[in-house]
DNA sequence: TCATAACCGAACATATTGTTCTATATTATA
DNA sequence: TATAATATAGAACAATATGTTCGGTTATGA
């Protein structure tokens, strides 16, 4: 991709980052986006058709790499595919803590619905191909589908809990509490 | 309430349900609301400041008659606090089956996650004075703001799941499944 | 170096928002 | 029923936002 066009791009993330911290998404504008990232209103078009997909491809861009373990990234499947399956999960915390790419400011921000329900989305499949998660005494009976729901809104919902306490609770005991629920 | 009043605002959430069937929300603008509607512009904003207050105005109005068992409302109070308290949940199941105000329609269109986040945040409330579900094996040992949490995002969760089963799973099939997973 | 492609920025038509105004119709109530 | 209060219609309005077009400029990659 041309230099140029990864510049544009980001300066769009990061103007667009920038405000979602401040204000709501409805009320944010193409107008305002383009004066903090600095750029022509032509230029805005060219990249996004709309807001929304401006949005869609932030949380393609913020999530992929969390996610894209199934792709073979080296290091991620090393992570994914090498130790328990439980951790993966456990794994998953660390990794927003280290906050990469400020995913948990999002999260944390008051528009962060917008993102927790892509992230949902992704960790579904993330889900679906850890067997050992169908296979317990408690799930075993249910549809598949239902319990993958399950698991991954438990998790979001823990997430999101965890975000309201970060200063109190260590990511160990937030993935104790985790297992103690699902389990 | 003028009798009017009571018109003209019934003539916009009907125009509002109409369009959010049908389109994103964040696509409809205030001229085909009152267009549908058929009222004056100036009407519109003498009763809703702004898009995002209409939103709000209609999920109190929908959900606040099955949420308002605690503020003493005889039909619910009889169902909430008679029965066992598992039974709670049973009873939305119902209610919600039943489709009064065709609340299952609007949680079963494109914008859902609208009303799922404030039907999650009553259903909160409701949860809090179940003190039975806060002293399992399971959750006493827990936060009580994460157990609450947990078990609200479960229900949603469920009722998610449900939605897009509702011809193949029964009304006690799916309650079943849900306090399989809460236990 | 050179052809290509991205960017600027201004201008533009169009659409949406939110307000203000007067005339009219409906309501509550005395 | 008569009256005063109030909700609505409808149009007009400024202000703002959207999305497109265009010619000129600048950076990029080969």
């Amino acid at each position: 991709m041309d230099r140029r066009q990864r510049k544009t791009r980001n300066a769009i993330f990061d103007a667009f980052t920038q405000l979602l911290s401040k204000k709501s998404f409805n009320s944010i504008t193409v107008g305002e986006i383009i004066e903090i990232a600095d750029i022509g209103r032509a230029t805005f078009y060219a990249h996004f058709e709309t807001k929304d997909f401006l949005l869609k491809e932030l949380c393609r861009e913020l999530f992929c790499h969390i996610f894209d373990a199934k792709e073979g990234n080296i290091g991620h499947r090393h992570i994914f595919e090498c130790e328990a399956p439980d951790s993966v999960f456990l794994h998953l915390f660390m990794h927003l803590q280290k906050n990469d790419n400020h995913i948990l400011d999002l999260l944390s921000c008051n528009n962060n619905e917008l993102f927790l329900s892509y992230f949902q989305n992704e960790l579904e499949h993330l889900i679906e191909d850890q067997n050992e998660l169908f296979e317990s005494e408690k799930t075993k009976n249910l549809p598949k589908d239902f319990v993958i729901k399950h698991i991954s809104s438990t998790f979001v919902s823990t997430l999101k809990w965890w975000i309201k306490h970060k200063q109190e609770y260590s990511v160990q005991t937030v993935y104790t509490y985790f297992l103690s629920i699902i389990k």
